[in-house]
DNA sequence: TTTTGTATTGTGTACGTTAACGCTCAGATA
DNA sequence: TATCTGAGCGTTAACGTACACAATACAAAA
């Protein structure tokens, strides 16, 4: 067999017009629902647009409405490599669907647990189409969502959600799978009686404290011969977190697994150095910056799971975009799983980490 | 502050011709370095076009040119389970970037090392705009993917590759990353001192050597103590690597981790099971289907590497449909990481494998 | 019958870009 | 001087769709 007549063009509009005997006009009025038109001649226009396969035409409905989209991404400053990457993703999901032409805005607060409030009450009466965020506390933004949400500016999450909230879809790691993940590699690293313990952020986070539930719900159920210290809470201060780490190191002795559930993880692991128990001691961390790399590659972080930015980024606006050209809704929450970054894959990410490289993230 | 003017147009080749004076034709020209114009003209138009922030648009480019692009996927039909998802990931992305309409053809041949060639030829006359593909042998490949190149067809390899030819890029998993991590994952998970073994499909397919010499190779590197067996071959036939498998286990009653490096990994698990070593046995396995999952959820497979196919074919469409539109050259080689899948983040992977669901692969 | 109203259909313009075509004019040639 | 040449630039018709507006039909009301 062989292909068809050369230039196999796709039927449009005036195809099904003319094939019909009636004008361009009142096919457009049959084919979007249009008041207006008689409903048999509606009939018989989208039986003849099946029965020549058309599919309509994107340059064309895009170029005559020519819509022009205004996002606003609100991120914080502070964890720079994971907010950092999840900017590029954005960048680099909002430059590809070129449908329509989308005007960003990258607006910056200080910390995650600082100034979000703000920003998004100061976003109300810009009037945008879309608001990308990573709401810190649920309680607090949810509110501010739905009010944006109500007078037509559609929200998405990222990095973290707002369950409660009206925003069209959120997309983050699933947080207990991190914490699962964690005990997983411990428990497979350690002899079945060891002791191991757990250090993370704000544990009123909700994705900190999905991590420790997974992470806590997965030893006992893999190796309840594994005991668990009592969970550390940081607060995301450095300070807080390394002496914190030096008492639990000289308190428990025998302990020999650690699981750091937030991206503050160089105090403690400069803590774990100095106690000189690096050797021995099997360490998962969080996310993945320039520090970490050398530490995994020594071995003295066993693995880190790495939060996939770039994607969460392109995913979020991905979803975004396709809501406000198309009117399709995305599935709400999309739970992503964590990179577990070795020292065989860390070159791989590596690259992430220090270039603004390609797209394979 | 607030926002400039509302409706803030994006300034067209019109806006730049006003500006300067000139006619579109001309701000065209210089625009697309098109010959006929003075260098001085062409240089302020440039200046101009820079000044007012000047974007092509590209629904108004891709309605005027409209382009139709042919694109045929030839793939095998064998392993459904990598194969399946990778085409799926083919068709999402080539459904997103409506910048041209693309006409796809899903050609298949039986099996990974067998009518891959034949398709190939039978391609060259059919003057496709682009073909993805997989090569097994890229010795033979090689000439015929040159051969279309050079007659306008442009090749993309995806899962694996024909590294001297001229394909415009390949996306797969790194295969020595694969390898590294299974030995990797094995080191942790056994005593400092212990046997080990590898089973891998056809040795003279690049992609599955690389596997075995990251395992090695790290074997050797991080547990000189761990001694790795001769691997095995089972040149992806069930029933040869069912008896190579038991084969090895009754020689070696004292191996306790094994690293299957071929899909083909479901009869090397039934040797395993009914030597009754499942226990204590640690194994790391390949690509993700059905039968695994409840292996993984029991722990008789310790970790799969997930191959991340739809990945692999999201980025494959991407790469051949941005050069084709856009003229630009991809990287030539993408290597990706695969998915390190334990029993906690299982589920996340198997809504992947049972179901056709979300794109946050 | 004419008029008015309403339900349905046709027409034209615009969206921003491309490319074919045509015009102009300086300089070269007859 | 007249004609040719070609570099440089302007004009215009598409591309397929959406929408405002105009036009037509055919009924009911005058």
């Amino acid at each position: 067999m062989k292909a068809s007549k050369e230039p196999v063009r796709q039927p449009g509009i005036k195809d099904i017009a003319d094939a019909l005997g009636i004008s361009i006009g009142t096919v457009d009025r049959a084919l979007h629902a249009r008041p207006g038109v008689n409903p048999t001649t509606c009939a018989r226009v989208l039986r003849m647009a099946d029965k020549l396969g058309y599919r309509p035409n994107v340059a064309a409905r895009a170029l005559k409405l020519n819509r022009h989209f205004r996002i606003e991404v609100q991120l914080p400053k502070e964890i720079s490599s994971f907010f950092g990457p999840m900017r590029e993703g954005i960048r680099h999901a909002a430059a590809g669907p070129l449908g329509a032409s989308i005007e960003m805005h990258f607006a910056e607060y200080p910390r995650l647990d600082w100034g979000d409030i703000e920003l998004l009450e100061a976003a109300i009466p810009k009037k945008y189409d879309g608001i990308v965020c990573s709401p810190s506390d649920a309680a607090k933004v949810g509110p501010l969502i739905d009010a944006l949400q109500r007078q037509g500016t559609t929200v998405v999450c990222v990095g973290s959600d707002a369950p409660r909230s009206e925003r069209l879809a959120s997309i983050a790691i699933d947080g207990y799978v991190s914490g699962s993940l964690a005990a997983e590699l411990l428990i497979h690293a350690l002899p079945s009686a060891s002791v191991v313990a757990a250090i993370s952020g704000n544990l009123r986070i909700l994705d900190h404290a999905e991590k420790l539930r997974g992470y806590a719900a997965t030893l006992a159920l893999l190796a309840p011969r594994i005991s668990l210290l009592p969970v550390l809470e940081s607060h995301d201060s450095p300070k807080e977190a390394y002496d914190q780490t030096k008492d639990l190191l000289k308190r428990h002795p025998e302990m020999q697994g650690l699981y750091v559930s937030t991206a503050n993880s160089l105090p403690v692991l400069r803590a774990v150095r100095e106690k000189s128990r690096a050797r021995g001691m099997r360490i998962v961390t969080t996310d993945l910056f320039s520090e970490l790399a050398p530490m995994i590659e020594n071995g003295e972080i066993m693995a880190t799971l790495y939060q996939r930015p770039f994607t969460q980024g392109r995913l979020a606006i991905q979803s975004l975009v396709h809501f406000l050209i198309e009117g399709v809704r995305p599935n709400p929450i999309t739970r992503l799983t964590p990179h577990i970054v070795l020292r065989g894959n860390l070159p791989i990410f590596y690259e992430y980490v220090s270039t603004t490289a390609s797209i394979s993230r």
